[in-house]
DNA sequence: TCACAGCGATACGTCAACGTCTCGAAGCTA
DNA sequence: TAGCTTCGAGACGTTGACGTATCGCTGTGA
């Protein structure tokens, strides 16, 4: 029915697309480069997506369904150190981090990435402001805590250490940074 | 002695490039549009700088020196509280916060924008940092309190507002952000 | 006042990336 | 196997920005 060939060269191209994103940025990537990692020819790309700034933001789009964290029966705090520890991890040297800047980037110059960027940043962020509300209405968490701030001074750090000290956050520091944050137990 | 029409066209045109960075952008960034801003012909830029990263570094290093915020005589709390603020509403809407995206697309591209980037970011991590600390080591603050953790929970919330949120944090949330982070009074 | 250094404007050559197009080869479905 | 579709390769025209060079004008300092 469907001819293989063509979710073959996509799946080639889109992987590439996000290799040269983590490597090269935003602003210099280049459409034949992607077609040299996918050892695809140039022609194939524009046959599948009408410019550079539609594979770029599918690429984004394709890649961010791998992003869902899952939380199992744990205590609301015990969930809070699991998130922010999986977050730190992803930040660490996942393909998605790498691409991080470039989606920054390309957040600022481009509408469809911009919302693209916030309307996923908003939604991880919602998980984990879900569930600091949660231990705090079941009282597991000091009652005083804005669970909002307290998402924000969690994720907070994670992302300036990766955009302004060159150095990933390290995962290993979750729990102190949580203790921090949520109070002692 | 000196010829005042260099330092003239010289202070427009970095002025004119910084407003360009935040503008545009580090990707897009056109020392044709800065000659424009600034009223100078495209040459004088040329014969000032060799080349445009050398104009933009120059700007950003220009300007930084506006970054110094003063901390007086307070108590540690109240000290940490202030430089907080200030952060908070220099991300507002300052040049330097509208140029943040274009100097941490820059430092991805650029060694000499990352050197700059990672250490004037550093410097001003420090000071926070140090405050902390000697409200630690007096006793006016919790000893378990790691001023280093502690300073990245209370600068990462405004990075990651400006740059993964869309909305900067706004300042008068910083006073509920350091009783999150030092514990209450 | 006068020689000159810095200036604005602008034309110019160069280059890199975009996106289009053509073509013969190879893979796919029936 | 036959006909059609997709493919890779790469030539091509276009655009936009870079950085250079030229030139007459004007402000500067002696």
């Amino acid at each position: 029915m469907i001819d293989p060939r063509v979710e073959r060269s996509r799946q080639l191209i889109l992987q590439a697309a996000l290799d040269e994103l983590g490597e090269v940025g935003y602003g210099t990537f280049r459409t034949e480069s992607v077609a040299a990692r996918a050892g695809v020819g140039k022609s194939t790309i524009y046959r599948h997506w009408p410019d550079k700034l539609a594979l770029i933001a599918d690429a984004f789009e394709t890649f961010h369904v791998q992003m869902v964290p899952s939380t199992e029966e744990l205590s609301p705090r015990e969930r809070v150190h699991s998130l922010v520890r999986h977050v730190a991890e992803v930040f660490v040297d996942s393909t998605f981090s790498v691409c991080i800047p470039a989606l920054i980037e390309g957040a600022e110059r481009d509408d469809r990435l911009r919302q693209f960027h916030h309307k996923y940043s908003a939604e991880r962020r919602q998980g984990l402001i879900d569930v600091i509300a949660e231990g705090v209405a079941s009282g597991d968490l000091s009652a005083d805590l804005d669970p909002e701030l307290a998402a924000l001074a969690l994720l907070g750090p994670i992302i300036y250490c990766r955009l302004m000290s060159g150095e990933p956050f390290e995962p290993c520091r979750a729990n102190d940074l949580v203790e921090i944050v949520l109070g002692p137990p």
